[in-house]
DNA sequence: AAGCGACGCAACCGCTGTGAT
DNA sequence: CATCACAGCGGTTGCGTCGCT
């Protein structure tokens, strides 16, 4: 047997509030709040709505304390950082924001940061050159969810792999703004899934590597590296390119930003003495930091933190 | 000025969790 | 323990507005 329904559909209104309901339910429940009882409610006040109407109307946009306007750079970045470990659990996260409401946070997320923190869409025909893995002199663009199949199939094996070519934006940028050798191979990977500190192994270790190469084992994210060398990592239209030397402008545990029309530039020291969570959470307030007024930019900080995991689960040699 | 698509947001739908019986 | 009713939640839809052609 089904649920018998919360209320007679046919009999109650729908659609927009007018501003005679929204007073009549205000008065109402300013006089006798809900009584716990939504459903009873609407006959109650006079109201030909739904109790779940009713209940959404006051909690979404009537109630005195709810908070009506734009969200402020500081509840994007709690936002962001709540959506990063909890995920999509709207009412948790709206409940650590005052005056908004799941819904707001929920809809803000759905239109505006979503496309902030993760960028544009990513195109079709990054998707048919997924697996490429050759070398060219051109950039290879690795759509953001292969890694995934990478990940679950292979030990997250992009060991045989070399994705070595050029990227554009450092040839352009290159040595002498200090961020990229541009004689340097320059390795694309694809990006993963954002991955969670619980999944990580902290029992893999990287095995000690020289500059220019890093071997890592197994499966499982590598906690620390051990690397001396220094990288940098560059950023465009979702995808992210690697490019490993021994810059030694670039401080062997803060990140460095350079940002572009296009996307960025990121030198980073691949012996930061942390986990590998723990960088990425600096990558990412640093990336924020640097770049938070160029919002192209900026709409890709989310593609660097995956690319991060990404990086460190592969095997690179030249 | 009209048509059209993109966007933003309010509202709805249906499922799940929980407490009462 | 099983069932029921309700609140709460997240996903989705629908519609008004805006901007571009």
């Amino acid at each position: 047997m089904g649920r018998a329904p919360c209320c007679d559909k046919a009999n109650v209104k729908r659609g927009p509030w007018s501003p005679e309901e929204d007073a009549t339910l205000i008065n109402y429940l300013e006089k006798n709040g809900t009584g716990g009882n939504w459903i009873s409610l609407p006959q109650k006040a006079g109201l030909k709505r739904c109790g779940k109407s009713c209940r959404l109307r006051w909690l979404n946009y009537l109630r005195p304390d709810i908070k009506h306007g734009g969200f402020t750079e500081e509840e994007d970045k709690i936002i962001f950082s709540l959506y990063k470990s909890l995920g999509s659990r709207w009412s948790v996260i709206a409940s650590k924001l005052q005056g908004r409401t799941d819904n707001d946070v929920k809809n803000y997320w759905n239109t505006k940061l979503k496309k902030k923190f993760f960028g544009k869409p990513i195109h079709q025909s990054a998707i048919n050159n997924s697996n490429m893995a050759t070398t060219s002199n051109s950039t290879q663009h690795i759509q953001l969810s292969s890694l995934s199949d990478h990940v679950n199939n292979s030990s997250y094996g992009l060991s045989n792999q070399n994705y070595s070519s050029t990227l554009p934006f450092a040839q352009v940028h290159g040595q002498d703004e200090g961020i990229v050798k541009t004689e340097q191979p320059i390795h694309h990977f694809p990006l993963p899934r954002l991955m969670e500190p619980s999944e990580f192994d902290y029992n893999i270790v990287s095995s000690s590597a020289t500059s220019h190469q890093q071997e890592v084992s197994g499966s499982g994210v590598v906690p620390l590296l051990t690397t001396s060398s220094t990288s940098s990592i560059g950023f465009s239209d979702n995808y992210m390119s690697y490019s490993g030397g021994n810059n030694n402008d670039l401080s062997a545990t803060t990140t460095t930003v350079e940002s572009y029309d296009d996307g960025f530039l990121m030198g980073f020291g691949l012996n930061y003495p942390y986990s590998s969570y723990d960088f990425l959470q600096d990558f990412s307030s640093n990336f924020h930091e640097k770049t938070s007024e160029e919002e192209v930019v900026a709409s890709n900080s989310t593609n660097g933190n995956s690319a991060f995991y990404a990086s460190f689960t592969s095997s690179v040699t030249n």
